[in-house]
DNA sequence: ATAAAACCTCAACTTCACTTGAGGTAAAGC
DNA sequence: GCTTTACCTCAAGTGAAGTTGAGGTTTTAT
């Protein structure tokens, strides 16, 4: 069975990161232990869940800032819920959809157009930045704004 | 007409970019100009496709380091012809399928683990790296490696 | 009981991708 | 012709995301 409480270099190797790793994410307060009675610090199997979503979101490139702001939605006081866990999720799938319309945008756009050879610097849209690319929008997207654009209900 | 010859200030502002950055490209060996009377830069209008690369690259998570490899395959002795960027844009397009097939199983894999609020260590694919997120390769892949990994043909 | 492995803090260092500033030259506009 | 704007170099600074190391304590294994 799976134990119920872990210590640093277990979670490190589970999670495969380093224990600075784990220090760096707590003082950023992205992940929270408790102490036994060394000093030594102890996790619930929740911080699991967390650092594999601080993993899967930064491969999409949203910083550590926004993946914080994001879990400020979890409770700090009691152990996240199936709900909370779900709302999150929910407000993440908006943001991904947005990366994968973008991605599919620049990948069309670039066999249309870096393909097409025309290299004409007034239509082509790779030259113009307010053109097809620039309607994307900037980059990794805000988990609010994000949300905010799709108009999410609360 | 669009003019043949571009100095920084009107490369950064078409781009969107600061001088510096111009000045950083160039030393990175991402761009390349030569200079008039005064020392200052002048450019080819390539640079300004050159840059668009660089920005949608970086958006989509690949390293200067990255896009300057993959710049290689450009000439730098001749202005880089239809075909040069056509290999270029194929190299790019294999990356980008990788990279939607990417958000696409995590969109799916919040969806249907976070959200279905299993909570499972043992039988969760998020908390089990070298599960179904492990396979899609470890985020932002390199050009040189998306192009080894479908086997692509010289 | 003791040695090895794991843990602690805190400060400093690293890499990436730029940005800022100082001090000076060149080009453009009136 | 002069002044404003644009450009030059070089060095140092910034912020993000950690990593490394020193010096010391706790836990685990034998």
């Amino acid at each position: 069975m799976a134990e119920a409480i872990w210590s640093v270099g277990k979670v490190a190797k589970r999670c495969g990161i380093n224990v600075s790793t784990l220090h760096f994410y707590e003082q950023q307060g992205l992940i929270h232990s408790w102490r036994n009675a060394g000093n030594q610090r102890r996790y619930k199997p929740e911080v699991l869940r967390r650092i594999s979503v601080i993993k899967a979101a930064q491969k999409v490139g949203v910083s550590l800032e926004e993946i914080k702001r994001a879990f400020e939605s979890l409770p700090n006081n009691r152990t996240p819920t199936v709900e909370d866990w779900q709302q999150l999720s929910k407000n993440w799938q908006q943001m991904l959809d947005g990366r994968i319309a973008y991605l599919q945008k620049l990948r069309d756009n670039l066999a249309g157009c870096i393909g097409c050879g025309c290299l004409s610097m007034t239509s082509c849209p790779l030259y113009n930045p307010d053109d097809k690319l620039a309607e994307l929008g900037s980059g990794p997207v805000l988990l609010d704004r994000a949300e905010q654009q799709a108009g999410v209900d609360r």
